[in-house]
DNA sequence: GACTGGCACTCGTTACAGTCGAGTGCCAGG
DNA sequence: CCTGGCACTCGACTGTAACGAGTGCCAGTC
């Protein structure tokens, strides 16, 4: 049951190997690559008991071992150290981020950033409205009974959606229920709009009651309910990389997963403050997805979080460093939208 | 060099058959599954002609035949017509895009429903703003020296950027900064603006012109230079039909070009009016695709267009289906434009 | 002259047998 | 508790043979 201090590094080497070379790796060729300082025959019966504790298999009698999912868990909780970014990864990051121009700018560079750096699928979430609070609302009348809606929210996302109205409505009164709606609604957090927009109705005069109804119920739709989050996707030709060898074969229903926002939420949206969350293999809740691991994280500016932000790959992926970049870039990202 | 009636007849059903079953198609098959009247050994005779002009070849010595790029281009241009859509399609598309909210949600639906019916990957080009009018333009004071700039197009497409501005602004400056910009731009076509908005430096009071500049700036930037076209995509996992068949067994180069978004613009963005363009095979200018066929078109209200739509799939595909499919999908994404 | 049946030929596919070797499990001895 | 040695397993690779789909060609027929 306890596994002791030489059996970890066995495991660890194991790990490593594997994922550096992508094939099976046997006992003789583990002691020649790393000082264990002990014989293959010592190391064959520890892999015996890895085997036996469920950490790594045989994909058949004459192979060598590979990490299983639980292997691969023990190794990222105990036995690996986040590695440092090297220098060129440092710079690499901070050459992307300059120079972005709004928050669609961030978050596509971001996406891209994070694909290349760690060569695998990156996911990348908008800042969520449901943590952001509004900053302003803009009514722009686009013909006498129809408006368009505009949001903008400290995050610096913008939602716009067109309105149509019940009746006429002059622009005396847009001017009106512009100011109201600001006033209002104006650095409330968006999660706790949905009394305050349907207090408003009570707020208008009469005539004016049907038009703030229907202005309330997109209001509500456009803010809470509808694509409320947005996610940005790259380097899908990543998941070609090792010929299909990952993901036995089959890329289909990876890609099917990735066309699904909702799923990609549910990939990188549950965040907890500070903390990297790691999918391995089985872990992951999504079936198309087992097979892959999925590293992610939160970030926004300061200590507060306003998105998440995450890679896909195989489970057979450098975790240490995938780790690190998806860290770094979170961090980095935070800073860059606090400037704002 | 001339090809009678019946050869034209046989590299129709070899095309046919080839697209039904993705295999090499024999003289003896051919005869059974079609009526052409004459035996095998005929048939042999014609196809030895076809081949000797490049329009079918043989995968090896003693293998059916399967037609070349040139002769999916014989097919398409003489001997298919476009098939009727099916009632079941028909209603798909009605169904699909009714109850689309705003633009965005208009671009995704019809992205993902042309993926869905013609099983292939589906690019779909937001409106281009060269081709929209702006219809207002919105500055909002998010600080003393910031705004956000609104843009909203007659298409529906709304851009936002954030100005930094080189001095703090009063609100009173700014709402006539608003109204200058809209009386001089509103109305005009994108791609006319810039001459328009240098004018505008020369229109305001000496003590704004920095402001001005900036602005102007900004909104050159963003309406010409950058970002100016979107664009969605969809159904990637379709490339993964056909057990990797088609595209001789790598779906990397497709994938890294579908994550370009300047090569979709090349795919789908060069639209004249009311062409259905088909490039088969060889006859894409982008590397990486060669081996896949692409079938885009245009789309807009009325006769004009203003952005373009289309599909990507193996080179062996349903030109007929995929044609008509393609087509009904731009028309009624037209209509639905139209209706705003 | 165009079509057809027949026939020899090609060549990829499949099946099978045999060899090789990486890697293992186990055991006896240090 | 570790080690060297040994028998064993089993996938990967190789070579051979049989099979069969499909062809090209030719002589014969309408």
């Amino acid at each position: 049951m306890g596994l002791d201090d030489r059996k970890l590094a066995v495991l660890r080497a194991i790990v490593e190997d594997y994922v550096a070379t992508q094939e099976p790796v046997g006992s003789k060729a583990l002691v020649e690559r790393h000082q264990l300082g002990v014989s293959p025959a010592t190391v064959r019966n520890d892999m015996a008991v890895l085997e036996e504790e469920g950490y790594i298999r045989q994909p058949h009698t004459s192979a060598g071992r590979v990490p299983t999912d639980r292997g691969y868990r023990l190794f990222v909780d105990r036995l690996s150290r986040v590695k440092p970014l090297s220098p060129a990864e440092r710079r690499a990051i901070e050459r992307f981020l300059v120079g972005a121009v709004d928050l669609d700018d961030v978050v596509h560079r971001t996406v891209r950033l994070l694909a290349q750096l760690t060569r695998q699928v990156a996911v990348v979430q908008y800042p969520s409205l449901a943590r952001s609070s509004v900053r302003h609302l803009e009514l722009v009348p686009i013909s006498t009974t129809r408006l368009m809606l505009v949001m903008i929210a400290d995050t610096g996302r913008v939602e716009q959606r067109l309105v149509e109205l019940p009746a006429p409505v002059p622009a005396d009164d847009v001017t009106d229920l512009r100011r109201l709606v600001n006033e209002k609604l104006c650095g409330t957090r968006l999660s706790d709009t949905p009394p305050l927009v349907q207090a408003l109705v009570e707020e208008v005069r009469v005539g004016l009651r049907p038009t703030m109804t229907t202005l309330a119920t997109v209001l509500l739709e456009t803010l809470v309910e509808r694509h409320e989050e947005r996610i940005a996707l790259a380097g899908t030709a990543n998941l070609t990389r090792g010929g299909l060898l990952d993901f036995h074969g089959s890329l289909r229903p990876i890609l099917e997963a990735l066309e699904e926002e909702v799923v990609l939420l549910k990939l990188i949206g549950e965040v907890e403050p500070s903390t990297t969350r790691i999918r391995i293999g089985d872990e992951n809740e999504i079936d198309n997805l087992r097979g892959t691991s999925v590293v992610s994280t939160g970030y926004g500016p300061g200590a507060t979080i306003v998105g998440g932000l995450g890679v896909l790959g195989p489970t057979r992926m450098d975790y240490p460093g995938t780790i690190a970049t998806v860290r770094a870039v979170a961090r980095y990202v935070g800073e860059l939208l606090a400037q704002n």
